[in-house]
Order: C-alpha cells, then sequence, then structure tokens
DNA sequence: CATGTTAATGCATCATTATTGCATCAATAA
DNA sequence: TTATTGATGCAATAATGATGCATTAACATG
C-alpha cells in the first residue's frame, strides 16, 4: 500500500487511542479497498495465514466500538464490515442508510445515498438505531445475465 | 390448548403439506400465544425436553419456508420467529413490516401497522425483501422505571 | 536510544448455533 | 391393517462468538 495511505490509516488508529499494530493497518487496508461490506469469513480467508481469528475478531469489535467502521447483519445473520463513510465516533454513530444484500453473490452494499425514511413509532417506545437491509439481486448479477 | 384452536393448527398444517405432529402443534401453540417475536433459545428452553434441538431447528426452517411463520434477525443476529399475520404462502411473503428490538429486555416486536417506505434505490438493483429493525426502549421497559 | 509499562496478539479452550447422515418411528393413504 | 413416506431423535461436525493467560510488540519516558 502506498504511503500516503498508510499514514491515513495509522492517523486513524492513533486519533482513537489504538496502537498502529500490522494487524490493524492490514484490516484497514483491505476494508478500504472493497467495493461493498466484506463479511468476516471473507476476512478470515484473506488474512487467516497472519492473522489469528481471536485477533481479527477482536480488531474489528474495537473498530466497531471506535465507530472506525460500522457492522451489517445479512439475511443469514452473517457480520459484514464497512468502513463508516463519514465521521462517526465512539458515541454516535451515523451509519442509517440502507444497505442491500445480494441473494445471488452475497455481497452487501451500502447504499450511502439512500436514507432510512422517518418512521411514526406507537408512542412509549424510544428509538436509538435504525437497520434497514433490503435483499434482491445487485446490478452486476443482474448484468451478467 | 382448546379444541378449535388446535383444529385451526391442523388445518394450516394440512394446507401447507405438512403432517400434523406434536412437535409442530406445541409450536405453533406456543408462537401465537406471544405478544412478540420468539427467538429461537427461548423456544428450546420451553420445549427443549420434549423436542430436540434438531427438530425444532427444522420445523421452524419448514415453517418458514411454507410462510407459517416469518423470521426477524435481532441486532445479535439471533433469529426470532413470529406467525406471519397475513395470509402469506411459499413463495410469496408479506412480512414487510418494521421490527422493534428492545436493547433491554431483548423482546422483538411485530410492528404490523408501521410498513416500511418506499425506497428510490439505484437502477439495476432487484427488490426481492426489506427488513427494517428498530432499536431502542419499549414501552414496557420505558414505563417499568 | 535503551527500557519499562501497557496494550495487543496468539494459543488453548469452551459455549452456542447451524447443519448433515442415518436409523427409527409415526402419520396418512391404500 | 399395513405399506409408504415423512418426521423425529441421536450422533457427529463445522462455524462463530467469547474468555483467560502467557508472550510479544508498541511507544512514552528518561
Amino acid at each position: 500500500m502506498e504511503h500516503n495511505k498508510t499514514q491515513q490509516y495509522e492517523d486513524l488508529l492513533v486519533k482513537n487511542g489504538l496502537k498502529r499494530t500490522g494487524a490493524r493497518l492490514q484490516v484497514l487496508d483491505i476494508l478500504s479497498h472493497r467495493d461493498s461490506a466484506t463479511s468476516q469469513p471473507y476476512l478470515e480467508n484473506v488474512v487467516g495465514k497472519e492473522i489469528d481469528r481471536v485477533t481479527l475478531y477482536r480488531i474489528l469489535k474495537t473498530f466497531e466500538e471506535k465507530g472506525i467502521i460500522h457492522r451489517v447483519l445479512d439475511n443469514h445473520g452473517t457480520a459484514n464490515y464497512a468502513i463508516c463513510s463519514n465521521s462517526c465516533t465512539e458515541h454516535n454513530h451515523h451509519d442509517e442508510h440502507v444497505h442491500f444484500n445480494c441473494n445471488n453473490c452475497l455481497r452487501v452494499y451500502c447504499l450511502d445515498e439512500v436514507k432510512i425514511p422517518a418512521l411514526k413509532i406507537e408512542k412509549g417506545f424510544k428509538i436509538d438505531d435504525m437497520n434497514l437491509v433490503v435483499s434482491g439481486i445487485c446490478k452486476e448479477c443482474n448484468n451478467a445475465n
């Protein structure tokens, strides 16, 4: 990875009070070069020989807590991770955009431009977070036919 | 369970080409008497001594495929099940209502009256299903304070 | 630049959930 | 009443989430 990118990732880690380790930089590099959210099994396949399963698990958990990445559950309940597009913080996630889960290639897209519409919920229910996953066939899979 | 209810469940099974076994009737009875979606672990606790874990798993899977129940994943990726309110069929689920996952009591409510608003998704993406889970604090937990 | 402190990692281990194969049993049709 | 087919229970395995602990690496401090 080129130097400025590395610098960028290192800044991100330091900003969140995390040590800039090889494993964390590698995970950041992979996530930032993917065009869709990345599943835990995929990451494990890619870095499994270099990073321990538990370490990867903990890195993802830490990143999520710090607001560096956000987690989306796909239709199978599998965790998928993507770098937060805008500046999320530890106590204020802004990932309330729609996700698209392709039933064919299983990819999870972050549709950053599609926001979840406001809802009229019965009084008494206090909303903290919303998670909208749309499933179907994605653009690429449609074009491939 | 009273006789007419049992008759109703049996009809539901037969209508879907399923044999009316004790285990299936029991699952239907439990699900229909709950005011919120029921998690797999909860079901296992209740019927674990009478129904094998694998059998329960297969019953839920079969029911979901036939459109008898629908499945909602809560914030932890745990499967929750509820009887479909309107007439779903094997190839046409109509469970596109909003679900509310309480972060306190962990219950999953089916907000049948709250429909998911239409979305403007990029052309090329074909939508099959939508799953909106809102999380926060539910009415009962708010009142309990 | 050497070193002490603390965070991060790797390994072992365990719990839970999802899944399959197969033998047995029960429900329904004949 | 019995044959057939579906449903169940048991054994076993895989994937994932999680914890404890010893070791290692990062980085602040002198």
